[in-house]
DNA sequence: AATTGTACCTGTCAGC
DNA sequence: TGCTGACAGGTACAAT
């Protein structure tokens, strides 16, 4: 579940561990999650390459690499990149070390799998369609009112399941998304279009807030994510509905409740996000 | 064209 | 005890 604040909690711990550092090798123990190049070229492309910068799109983790490289990783549901001695014990779900010219090692740890490594040239990044394809960052200018009233407009999908598409909005998923439309006030299943001008300005606002929130308690550990020390985040202590179905609104009391939207399950609170009467 | 459903995975937990 | 099935959810792709 790294959404965007958990990528960014792991972009600035491994930033001053990694900025200056070459790669001596790679180990490869899942080549399928190798998305490009194969896996053998991909070993071969990453050795003597300089880590030069870190960046975050989206879910998207990038490592700028010297002589124009860009080594990828979307850690989706469990990924995992961790900074560790090579002496550390190595486990089942390791998949990839990419070992540094100091001695430590950057491990790429993913229980499902379904994590994707990719190493492309700086200008083939729009060849990674996800990345490509995104939309603004919350966080940055682009991401306006405006923008979300714009995109709103028109689409026959509720606003989950529009909070949730990444082309219309990069680095949401199912934890901030059900987190942003509590504080809002908002029902997940309305039609993303029927919301007035003042409940999409709430939205806008209450996204922010979240994924700075997130940022600044170094994401939330549910289950899986950890940070590129192996240090948990906090922000799971301030969740007022996410994995909480059934229980009291810290707001007013209400039993909250749990549907499946859009194919993820959905928790808000019936009472602070009515669901008014669309029209279809 | 846009939206919905399913596959991809493995571990945990409730229920029997 | 040990099994089964539901569930966790981001994205690509198939189906509608």
């Amino acid at each position: 579940m790294p959404e965007l604040p958990e990528v960014e909690t792991i972009k600035n711990t491994l930033l001053p561990k990694l900025v200056g550092r070459r790669i001596m090798g790679a180990t490869v123990h899942l080549p399928r999650l190798i998305k490009r190049p194969a896996a053998q070229e991909f070993v071969s492309l990453l050795g003597g390459k300089e880590v030069l910068d870190l960046s975050r799109r989206g879910k998207y983790l990038l490592l700028h690499l010297s002589e124009g490289y860009c080594l990828v990783f979307h850690l989706r549901m469990t990924g995992r990149l961790l900074y560790l001695p090579a002496a550390a014990p190595v486990d089942k779900h390791t998949h990839l070390i990419i070992h540094l010219d100091n001695g430590e090692q950057l491990r790429f740890h993913d229980l499902r799998t379904f994590g994707t490594i990719y190493l492309v040239r700086e200008g083939e990044l729009d060849q990674i369609r996800g990345l490509a394809c995104l939309g603004p960052e919350p966080l940055g200018p682009q991401f306006t009112p405006a923008y979300l009233k714009e995109v709103l407009a028109g689409r026959r999908t509720t606003i989950k399941g529009a909070l949730l598409n990444q082309e219309l909005l990069a680095g949401l998923g199912n934890i901030y998304v059900d987190e942003s439309l509590f504080r809002a006030g908002i029902h997940p299943a309305r039609q993303a279009a029927s919301l007035t001008g003042e409940e999409v300005a709430r939205l806008h606002r209450a996204i922010c807030e979240v994924l700075k929130e997130g940022i600044r308690y170094r994401g939330t550990s549910v289950r899986d994510y950890v940070d590129g020390e192996g240090k948990a985040g906090g922000f799971q202590k301030r969740l007022a509905v996410y994995g909480r179905g059934g229980q009291p609104c810290v707001k007013c009391g209400a039993t909250l409740e749990k549907v499946r939207l859009a194919g993820r399950g959905s928790v808000y609170c019936p009472c602070c996000q009515p669901l008014k009467c669309d029209t279809k």
